[in-house]
DNA sequence: CATACATGAATTTTT
DNA sequence: TTCATGTATG
């Protein structure tokens, strides 16, 4: 999934740390990872040595933050031990792994099984009604406080008593409204997908026991990012009665990258492990396969500002490489002609300095390259810049429209139009809906095509077709080749959006794609959400086919009227870019918070001033934790890179009509890129890697 | 008075 | 980008 695995450069075994922290499976166990460590080799490998044990995958419960990075472990998990026992083990979430205990025995606490689950939009509307108030912003913010407040295992009671302000005491009998009116519909939030399970577990003893023998050893990955009731969970479900039991779990993480304590991540969690654990076994892991000295230098730099709650301090075999680079710009238009310069640059001389460890990357791709940034709206110039020198890019976070299930359906109509030989877009819209067609009757067809030579679509019409399938199926095959044929045909000949937007209505409406939706979905606003999309994927065409005139970065580009089916092309050629592989071939523009476990060999971390990093809100002042926290922010931003980083700081900035002059982040101080001791002349160190890059070719 | 459009400001994000 | 506020117009 990633666009580069994160243990490319790992060796084949584990390092004696790493070793120690596997095989250490009786007690409690914390594992330090530091950036680039091997953490995720850690938990598999561990999990690996859990069955090896004899434990029962079912058993084995590894949990995670988010989805995708579940599903990426238990890739990883796969991978190791085999798709067998990867397929049992209990690989999830925090809040699912809260929703499965909730769904079993959530009657324990009076909460019906299909209890419904509020996502924020919910919430808020909730909460806008409970308060009596329109604003969205101040139920937002009730929504925010109220969150924190769960997140420290807080009911309305106890947040009255906890209000500072008057705000807040406000937000506190809100709460208490809010709560009620969960209870009436037996709905749950998200942070009552943790709350819950843990008011289950301290009340009610049957179910502590069976959660309690239900996993013989947890992990939990990210340690530093959990919250307080989120470790009271954990430790409720490893507390077992039997002393022989307890605390049979792993948590690994890494101080030094919390950066989520504004959401409710507590780094107390981590400080009190070794009280509540008097045995637990502290693991550092400090050898890094990721970056080279020089930028783990300015890395070990900037984090020794902070107190130190585990000492640890990160080192790398491979040399110094190339230095930090520090650029000061004029003005963030500048400083984006800059990252564009650079990228350029390092893309052009891409043999010389691809590697500082004399990897064989002999080519530089467009995915080798993120800039990083404190906020999204930092991105707008950013793309603007990549999007003036043709370089391909993506927005981190920002999910791509054409990534949505339901425009992958749609799409996949499309591309068939397009190009009725693509198979993969035939077996999607003839499933898409569900019309009679399953696996059996596909599985000949593919039988088939694959005999002849000849795409799915033209097996359909094969004249010895009904020799190996039924009528029924035949039939409805027929249907379909037919109505896409007639599709085709409409499109070719359908331009101007109001005639478009019809035909694609049509085309819906036969497909019974609205109806689709609602019957795959259980939650009728999530149906409903789709249904949007897909309105405005149909108006997006349509206004594509009506020739609008568009602006982009300054340019005004007047289209042509396109016909239905043109549109369809210029979509099919997206699609399969973009499908081209996972690994899409684009820069990453990307939040520092986003990009904390990922890396990428070249890294610009733009904006590094202050007043952005570390960040000064009006609203609130800079405390000393806090400071702290942003600090950690940039070592994960320095972090992220492997051979090549660059630094910029604005000298100006703008702010409203005017510009203002730009502090450098204190941050840049100490990263102490002056005591670097790499003074090699920069022509002296081409020749060198020239010579090492010469010296490996000859050798393989 | 209501709607439309422009302007300006902006933490960070997952379930 | 989005979201909210302000101005101009009907």
């Amino acid at each position: 999934m990633r666009p580069q695995s994160p243990m490319a450069d790992a060796p084949a075994t584990l390092n004696p740390a790493q070793l120690e922290a596997v095989h250490h499976l009786a007690g409690p166990c914390l594992v330090l990872a530091g950036a680039g460590s091997g953490k995720t080799r850690v938990i598999t490998h561990k999990i690996a040595r859990l069955l090896q044990a004899g434990l029962a995958p079912k058993r084995i419960a590894a949990i995670t933050f988010t989805n995708k990075a579940s599903q990426e472990m238990r890739e990883r998990a796969k991978g190791l031990v085999g798709p067998r026992a990867a397929k049992d083990l209990v690989i999830s979430t925090f809040h699912s792994l809260g929703v499965r205990m909730l769904r079993e025995d959530g009657e324990r606490l009076g909460l019906k099984a299909q209890f419904s689950i509020l996502d924020s939009d919910d919430v808020l509307g909730v909460l806008r009604d409970a308060g009596g108030c329109s604003d969205n912003a101040l139920a937002r913010r009730w929504q925010w406080t109220i969150s924190l407040w769960k997140n420290q295992g807080l009911d309305s009671d106890a947040a009255a008593l906890a209000a500072k302000d008057a705000d807040e005491q406000v937000a506190a009998r809100v709460m208490k409204l809010y709560e009620e009116r969960l209870a009436a519909y037996q709905a749950v939030d998200f942070d009552d997908l943790i709350g819950l399970p843990l008011k289950l577990l301290r009340k009610d003893a049957e179910a502590r026991a069976k959660w309690q023998d239900a996993f013989g050893h947890v992990l939990v990955d990210e340690y530093q990012d959990t919250n307080a009731v989120q470790y009271e969970l954990l430790k409720a479900l490893v507390s077992h009665e039997d002393e022989r039991k307890r605390g049979r779990f792993t948590a690994v993480g890494d101080d030094d990258q919390s950066i989520y304590g504004w959401r409710g991540a507590t780094i107390e969690n981590l400080k009190k492990l070794p009280t509540d654990w008097p045995d637990l076994k502290v693991i550092p892991l400090e050898q890094n396969y990721r970056s080279t000295g020089s930028i783990l230098r300015a890395a070990n730099h900037v984090i020794a500002g902070n107190p130190k709650l585990f000492p640890k301090k990160l080192w790398s075999e491979f040399g110094d490489g190339e230095p930090v680079r520090l650029v000061a710009c004029d003005g963030e238009e500048h400083e984006a002609e800059r990252a564009v310069a650079f990228i350029q640059s390092i893309r052009a001389n891409g043999v010389a300095v691809a590697d500082a460890r004399g990897g064989s990357a002999a080519v530089v791709k467009w995915s080798d390259f993120a800039i990083l940034y404190r906020a999204n709206h930092q991105a707008r110039i950013f793309e603007q810049k990549l999007r003036a020198a043709q370089i391909p890019y993506k927005v981190s976070g920002g999910q791509s429209f054409f990534d949505r299930a339901e425009i992958k359906d749609l799409c996949a109509w499309l591309r068939l139009l397009v190009n009725q030989d693509d198979d993969p877009a035939f077996l999607r819209a003839v499933t898409t809906p569900k019309r009679g067609i399953g696996h059996t009757t596909l599985g000949k067809l593919g039988e088939f095509s694959g005999k002849w030579k000849v795409s799915l679509f033209e097996a359909l019409f094969a004249e010895s077709l009904p020799g190996m399938l039924g009528a029924k199926a035949v039939g409805s095959l027929h249907e379909f080749g037919r109505y896409i044929n007639e599709l085709e045909h409409k499109a070719r000949h359908t331009s101007g959006s109001e005639d478009a937007k019809a035909l694609l209505l049509e085309w819906l409406q036969d497909i019974g794609y609205e109806q689709h939706l609602y019957d795959g979905e259980d939650s009728e606003k999530l149906a409903a959400s789709r249904w949007s999309n897909v309105m405005d994927f149909v108006d997006w065409i349509a206004r594509r086919c009506g020739g609008e005139i568009t602006q982009d970065g300054g340019a005004t580009l007047e289209s042509e009227r396109q016909t239905v089916l043109q549109v369809a092309q210029t979509i099919s050629v997206i699609i399969s870019l973009a499908e081209r592989g996972d690994e899409q071939e684009v820069v990453t523009l990307s939040t520092l918070h986003a990009s904390k476990g990922l890396e990428w060999p070249h890294v610009v971390l733009a904006g590094v001033n202050e007043g952005l990093l570390p960040f000064k809100s009006d609203a609130e002042d800079m405390t000393p934790e806090r400071l702290e926290e942003e600090r950690r922010l940039m070592y994960v931003g320095i972090t992220r890179a492997r051979t090549t980083l660059a630094v910029s700081t604005l000298k100006r900035r703008k702010k409203g009509r005017d510009t203002v002059a730009g502090i450098p982040s204190r941050f840049i101080a100490e990263m102490k890129l002056d005591e670097a001791p790499n003074k090699e002349d920069p022509r002296e160190r081409l020749k060198r890697l020239r010579a090492e890059l010469a010296a490996k070719v000859a050798a393989s």
